[in-house]
DNA sequence: CTATTTCCTAGTAAGTCAATAGTAAAAGTA
DNA sequence: TACTTTTACTATTGACTTACTAGGAAATAG
């Protein structure tokens, strides 16, 4: 008898169609997800082999997609890996070394983007000449948290300060407009 | 023959396939840039309509896709139109009191989400235990930019003192891997 | 050789994105 | 009233992306 794993919120009320500006992908969620039981297994013993499965059920991911973001991840050079029996995955950097935006990046590509372009190439003509400015600072602050944040931060739940700052602010967790 | 009309911008260099994290839609760009051709219109004189036609030559943007931009912005009651001959679209709102938040909002839904849900439903065992809060500080530092950041300010290239502290930082207009 | 485990290619169903087409409804003008 | 202009709305389209799944090749240990 074969179990069927179902991602983790499959059932939940999914957001309406509409994905916001900021979008954090399946690939990312359970990429960092991986990194994070791999960064535990790190810590006992950096060399120590994790098989795909033991992350999958540990994570509660699909097994074969996990595999394609763990190779990804190896490519990148942020994983390592040996086949056959006893092998398994390991991480290839230290863990204080390995930011949120080096995931990021690995698995989805660029971190902002303009209508499918990088911010700094788009032009604007007459009343909206400032808008590049914008973007500009909206990748800017994407980076200044994503590549603020490391493996290591985020497993021993010690977030850099102008990080828990924004955490204090008044509503951070609510959602704006119900 | 017929000619395919190619969108601006659509012969430059796309990014490979994948969209990173922060994707600013085409939706929310050619708005961003209708209303701040209306802001320059409402400098003039607050209740001067602009037709759709107009804003779709200045900004070199598809008419048909604007019009239905402009009426989701009308919608959510930050622009108001008129039909018939002398009709046209004006701002429903003062510059000052409209932010880019509240415009990416209005077109493309929540700031942020996580595999399409909001950040602060999604739930994380084990390891991944604090993966939450990382997100969470992803759209707290998204909100910080785009609901400080005014049509007004835009249009006047006026930006808040920490938004253009961001853009002064070093390496800021640049991307990040060649 | 056999069992295990990663590596890789291909495929797919559902959905989203960026538009376009066509028509109805409102408003002004003659 | 008739006519023109302009927005409002619905439906559809093609290309692409996302989140997977299937199946086998290649490596490694015993």
């Amino acid at each position: 008898m074969s179990r069927v794993v179902q991602p983790v919120n499959a059932v939940n009320e999914r957001m309406t169609g509409n994905n916001g500006a900021v979008h954090i992908s399946a690939k990312a969620d359970y990429g960092m997800r991986a990194l994070l039981e791999l960064v535990a297994a790190y810590r006992i013993d950096p060399l120590q082999l994790i098989k795909g499965e033991a992350i999958a059920t540990a994570q509660q991911v699909p097994v074969k997609f996990l595999e394609g973001i763990l190779r990804q991840l190896r490519q990148s050079g942020i994983v390592a890996s040996q086949r056959g029996a006893e092998g398994g995955y390991r991480l290839d950097r230290d863990p204080s070394d390995v930011t949120i935006a080096d995931v990021v990046r690995a698995l989805d590509g660029p971190l902002a983007a303009v209508r499918g372009n990088r911010p700094e190439d788009v032009e604007y003509p007459g009343a909206s000449e400032h808008l590049r400015e914008v973007w500009i600072a909206v990748r800017a602050a994407m980076r200044h948290v994503l590549e603020g944040i490391s493996l290591e931060d985020v497993a021993l739940n010690k977030l850099p300060s102008d990080v828990t700052e924004l955490l204090a602010e008044p509503g951070a967790w609510q959602r704006r407009k119900p």
